[in-house]
DNA sequence: AAGCCCGTTCCGCCCCTCGGAATGAGCCCC
DNA sequence: GGGGCTCATTCCGAGGGGCGGAACGGGCTT
């Protein structure tokens, strides 16, 4: 430390940013699933910190929301960071997400891709993009279905992963919306772990095959997981 | 700043807290629904600091994940504020207990069904599932309300069971956040027989009439009663 | 080409933060 | 009861870290 600086002593000028900020977040990184609340000496020990650095940050924390303290001293996690973490979903506008996804599947498939998201006891195409086939399935932005037809629509309604489901990461259906079309639908998850949203493709019964099928589900399972993982969602065990 | 101090020059030693680490939270909380993602000078404009201080904090902010950028330059909320906000509701055990709660209570009322907690002299919605209806009310976890309005807040203030709430079990709420808005709420015991939730049903005014209030207040009643149980807690005498 | 606004870099001076010592309350155990 | 731990909290000097402005360059529009 005395002498010899092969390191020019100023290299910590750049891309450092603010030690104290660092460290305000390092606490509220301290807490996790198994210790959503820690005691003062808890913290320090699992920062490095000292116990006044703590109380010094943890001042500012409370004050912004983002750190809060029980009637017995110990310290949690504050309401501002829900807040905070719903921005960071808001942040995501779904379409920019989603439409190349969605872009993808109706190509890989042939077919009309769509995203459906529940509301009450319907669903709504939140987006699509339609096949190029000239027999194609219409389906337009905004368009609401009943939940209890078409492939989409049981995967919305699934409160778990039922057995199909589970074995092959996606539903069918033949005939239900209407006598001649058919559709292929995969789960989109949140972050809790449950289903939000629905990604399908949908044509004319005729192309769905027992033959065709397993692939279109396939590719319909990839699109969801991907957009799953491009949401910060996670999967069921 | 050359003479006259009449206030102590060092009056801010105390309960200040760090400074850079408010103003970081400042940057977080500049975000909202409507603009969730932010440009470096829109930042600044809304915030007051300037675009080196920004850029100098944004850095620590995504390091620690809770500030990210895409590739345009656009600043928007991290991942790890997600994170922050589930450990915020782990710290309160209630969510696989409320949430089956609070989905019979909106199905037996119609309306959107929400719990409310205490956080100093706000309320913080924790958990909510919405009603199924056209026109209904829009709660959003993490959503702060002054204590002083809505029936739920006015259940968290009570520091012991007032004459209306101990004659009913409820207390109702017409107008109060919004003028078409209504709102019903019961309280949610601890092992210590005081508040320590709210669970409310909130809906446009018009359904809530004098025939349907009692009804209401019945089913906010018995979910608020479940989930009392359900937590350990004690029912004041 | 001038003007404007954007994002970014740089650096000196001042003040803010760090970290350790000191204090007192609470608890357990002998 | 008192000694000895650990707890949370307060205080302050010294050192360096961050603030805030100036300066720069690129991309637009006028």
């Amino acid at each position: 430390m005395t002498e010899t600086l092969d390191v020019p002593a100023r290299t910590n000028r750049d891309k450092d940013g603010v030690a104290a900020v660092g460290r305000a977040l390092a606490l509220v990184a301290a807490f996790d699933e198994r210790n959503p609340r820690l005691t003062l000496a808890e913290l320090a020990k699992r920062t490095g910190f000292y116990k006044s650095t703590i109380l010094r940050l943890s001042v500012s924390l409370e004050r912004a929301g983002f750190l809060a303290r029980d009637p017995d001293g110990a310290f949690r996690v504050g309401a501002a960071a829900l807040k905070a973490g719903q921005l960071y979903q808001a942040a995501f506008r779904l379409g920019d997400v989603a439409l190349p996804i969605l872009r993808k599947l109706a190509a890989d498939t042939g077919e009309t891709a769509s995203l459906y998201v529940r509301e009450g006891d319907m669903r709504v195409c939140l987006h699509r993009v339609e096949s190029a086939q000239m027999v194609r399935a219409i389906v337009r932005e905004g368009d609401r279905r009943p939940l209890d037809r078409g492939a989409a629509g049981k995967v919305l309604r699934l409160d778990q992963a039922a057995s199909e489901l589970a074995e092959n990461g996606f539903l069918v259906s033949i005939g239900e919306v209407s006598a001649e079309s058919a559709a292929i639908a995969a789960p989109v998850y949140g972050a809790d772990a449950r289903i939000v949203a629905a990604i399908s493709a949908s044509g004319p019964a005729q192309r769905f095959t027992p033959v065709a099928i397993p692939a279109m589900g396939a590719h319909a399972k990839a699109a969801a997981a991907e957009l799953t993982t491009r949401l910060g969602g996670r999967f069921p065990v």
